[in-house]
DNA sequence: CGTCCAGGTCTAC
DNA sequence: GGTAGACCTGGACGC
C-alpha cells in the first residue's frame, strides 16, 4: 500500500530523512536499511503485531510492505494509520520552515528534514531513552535488543529473526519479568531497577505515558511535561529532552556527550558552553531543540538524494 | 592488568 | 539551588 508523503501544513517530507532522523529510529525491532533506504520495523496492532517495510514509493508516496500474509482491509488500515504515526506525517511543521527559511545554516531543511520519527508507543520511546543513557551505543543496542528478543511478541506470518519480526514488548510483558532477568539477560545494570519501576508504574495505570504524549501544549505546556518525564526513573535533564523532541516538543535542547562535541567541531573548533548553544537556537524558540538537532546531523544523509518537486516550491 | 568513560541519573549534602 | 560520588556494563585505551 502507498501512504502520501505530506505534513499537515501541506510541507514536504523527506522519508530517509525521516526513517533515519535519529538513533532511536534504528533500535530494535526496526532495522534501517541503508541500501534501500529502507525501514523494517514491528508495529503493534490490535490483534497479532505486524512487521512491514517502508521505503519511497511513487513520487510523494510511501510504500509499505506487510510480510507474511495479506492484510485485511481493516488491518491493512490500521497499518497504514501506524505508520502515519511513526512517521509524524499528523504534525504540521510549516511555523517552523517559515522559520528556517532565514537561517543560511539551516534552510536546506526546508526540502522535507525535521521530521523526528517516533515509536508507536511513547512507553517505547522512553524505555529506549533510558537505555541510551551513560552507555556506549553498543550497550544500548543490547539493552534494547535483549528486551525485544525476549519478551516482544512475534508478528503474525514471520519467523522472528532475534529481536527483529517482534513488537516491542508491553508494559505488562516487561512487568512480569523479574530484576534478575533485567541484571542477567538484558545486563543493564543500575536501569534494571529504573526500567522494571517505570514498566510497573505504567503497567498499573499510576503513569499514563501515553496521555503525555497526546497532551497539547495548551493542555500540558513543556515545562510541565518535562516536570513530569523527570519524575520518571532513570530520566534526568538529557533523557527528558531527547522524549520531548521525540513527542514533538522541541524546545529544549539535548545536550550530551555527542551532541556538545559535535556541534563544537561544526563551530569551528572550540567547545561552547551550554548557554552559548542555546542563545545560538533562542530565535528559533519551540523550535530550539529541532533547529539545534538538525544543525548536528545535516551531514547524516547526502542531500543528494532529497526530493525536488514541491520541495523545491516550500524552498 | 588498571583506568577511563560512553548520547547521565540519583542521593546526599 | 548547586555540586561531589556512586553507579552497572564493557570497549578503548595506557602501562
Amino acid at each position: 500500500m502507498e501512504i502520501p508523503l505530506a505534513g499537515a501544513g501541506g510541507e514536504p517530507v523527506d522519508l530517509w530523512r525521516t526513517l533515519s532522523s535519529h538513533g532511536v529510529a534504528d533500535l530494535p525491532p526496526n532495522r534501517l536499511h541503508e541500501d534501500e533506504r529502507m525501514l523494517e520495523t514491528t508495529l503493534p496492532l490490535d490483534g497479532q503485531p505486524r512487521s512491514v517495510r517502508i521505503s519511497a514509493g511513487s513520487p510523494g508516496h510511501a510504500v509499505v510492505e506487510v510480510e507474511g500474509r495479506a492484510p485485511g482491509k481493516r488491518e491493512a488500515a490500521a497499518v497504514a494509520d501506524r505508520v502515519a504515526h511513526i512517521l509524524r506525517l499528523d504534525e504540521d511543521l510549516s511555523a517552523f520552515y517559515d522559520a528556517v527559511r532565514a537561517d543560511p545554516d539551516l534552510a536546506w531543511v526546508l526540502k522535507g528534514a525535521g521530521r523526528m520519527m517516533r515509536s508507536p508507543t511513547v512507553f517505547e520511546d522512553v524505555v529506549k531513552t533510558i537505555c541510551t543513557t551513560n552507555c556506549t551505543w553498543s550497550a544500548t543496542v543490547r539493552m534494547v535488543s535483549a528486551l525485544v528478543e525476549h519478551l516482544g511478541e512475534p508478528a503474525a506470518g514471520v519467523t522472528p529473526d532475534g529481536p527483529f519480526g517482534r513488537a516491542f514488548p508491553t508494559p505488562e510483558a516487561m512487568t512480569a519479568a523479574n530484576l534478575d532477568f533485567y541484571r542477567d539477560v538484558v545486563r543493564a545494570g543500575y536501569r534494571g531497577a529504573y526500567l522494571h519501576s517505570l514498566t510497573e508504574s505504567v503497567a498499573d495505570g499510576s503513569v499514563d505515558l501515553e496521555a503525555l504524549g497526546a497532551a497539547t501544549r495548551d493542555e500540558l505546556p513543556d515545562d510541565e511535561l518535562a516536570a513530569h518525564l523527570l519524575a520518571l526513573p532513570g530520566v534526568g535533564p538529557y533523557a527528558a529532552a531527547h522524549i520531548m523532541m521525540m513527542l514533538g516538543r522541541y524546545s529544549r535542547l539535548i545536550l550530551d556527550s555527542w551532541t556538545r562535541p559535535k556541534y563544537a567541531r561544526l563551530t569551528g573548533g572550540r567547545a561552547k558552553k551550554d548557554t552559548t548553544i542555546e542563545r545560538r537556537f533562542r530565535r528559533y524558540g519551540p523550535y530550539a531543540g529541532l533547529a539545534f538537532w538538525l544543525f548536528l546531523t545535516r551531514d547524516w544523509v547526502d542531500e543528494e538524494g532529497a526530493p525536488a518537486g514541491i520541495a523545491a516550491a516550500w524552498a
